[in-house]
DNA sequence: CCAAGAATTTCGGTGCGCCTAAAATATAAA
DNA sequence: TTTATATTTTAGGCGCACCGAAATTCTTGG
């Protein structure tokens, strides 16, 4: 059974190499938050447990092993974020603390429990997909709420989790999970956009627009 | 913050102290499963951090933050047991090593949404009494089944959770909280007793029964 | 009362994961 | 191509909580 901090470490090298491909001694520790010294510890000791490969002074790779571990890990965290929303009726934006921890408390017993009490979701609360018992994740198809033309109305399929204010911010205008949005206008000058959602028109920037990602409908 | 093992040594010094009144190295060693030399070290910390007084080679005594700290802890145990049974369905003999882990991760929220969605419950899926959030703990008034007379009745109101074969044993023969019991019989011999739960009558042995604790009624 | 024997504490040492400072290597500008 | 800067690794060390062995203190039967 891998230690919590290398689950830890196991997972955020699983979300940069999703989004950045390669993952670089820097990225990994600004995302954990711990010294470019010590993650460069950890990633040879990982590398001799056979997680990863890494070349010295290019960076890491997650072996198959490796890749299964921390989707275990990433399932495990979604889980209990979809059940501390859906359970416990926290908000979207108070969840990710509480789970980064309890994703290390999960046998494999309250892992179906919890699954089957939830009836077995398939995205969490920000609509990242749960990857499968068996380690298979789900690709959902999107695109970012700046790329939608003027006019159309598209609905939100998942919102980027990694700013709370945010996420709290984007709910408190009456945008989440499936909601419908239509595309008003798109301001030249700094890219903001008029959007209306049932029957709200506002005004939101751009930043908070590449946050959203979005499905035609 | 206290480590997780600062709070197991304040937990079950705190348990220790319940039924023991003087907590000892060996007890604490036996029931931590920590080597004597271990925790006598851990207990000069702890008396040096004020959470408990340490006379050398007699015994350890929590003082009132010490004590305050261990209830937290009990609290959020038993919350969670009572979770792990009423929503997540697990059986009371389950629990306790899940509980073990996750009574270390519960906020101040968590611990309020969790007792909300339970109905604010005073005891936990064994009986014992779940400490307020102020620190207050009701004593139940109980005796043990062995003292119960011949042709009486009484109402289970906590089972000894310390043995999970116990618990699993004891709910298969229909054995569990607020059942009814009628004490049929005690055999003079080896101290057993044949009892009557709903219709059925069966035989339960004397160990067994100094385990099961009642009230009249 | 005293000497085993039992319980407890002290001592020296380990593994884990962290850190800062220094050394090594890679990269990019001149 | 060189050299300066940025990135990464290595070296040396720390705190926490654990251990076994040795030393200390308590207890108790003779
Ligand atoms: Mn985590
Ligand atoms: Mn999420
Ligand atoms: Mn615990
Ligand atoms: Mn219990």
């Amino acid at each position: 059974m891998p230690s919590e901090q290398i689950e830890n470490y196991l997972k955020n090298i699983y979300k940069i190499q999703s989004v950045e491909g390669k993952v670089s001694t820097s990225s990994l520790s600004e995302k954990l938050q711990i010294s470019p010294a010590s993650v460069s510890e950890m990633v040879k000791k990982l590398a001799d447990e056979g997680s990863l490969t890494h070349t010295p002074y290019k960076g890491v790779e997650l072996t198959e092993s490796g890749k299964r571990a921390a989707l275990k890990i990433v399932r495990k965290h979604r889980l209990w974020e979809m059940f501390l929303v859906e359970v416990l009726h926290f908000g979207w934006d108070e969840i990710d603390e509480e789970a980064e921890k309890l994703e290390h408390i999960m046998s494999g017993k309250m892992e179906d429990k919890i699954d089957e009490v939830l009836g077995f979701p398939s995205v969490d609360p920000h609509g990242d997909p749960i990857p499968t018992k068996s380690g298979t994740v789900k690709t959902i198809r999107s695109f970012a709420l700046t790329d939608v033309e003027e006019g159309s109305t598209v609905r939100v399929v998942r919102v980027n989790d990694a700013n709370a204010e945010l996420l709290q911010y984007a709910s408190s205008i009456g945008l989440s999970l499936n909601k419908k949005i239509a595309l008003k206008q798109r301001m030249k000058f700094d890219n903001s956009l008029i959007i209306k959602i049932g029957s709200k028109e506002m005004t939101i920037s751009a930043t908070l627009a590449e946050n959203i990602f979005v499905e035609s409908v």
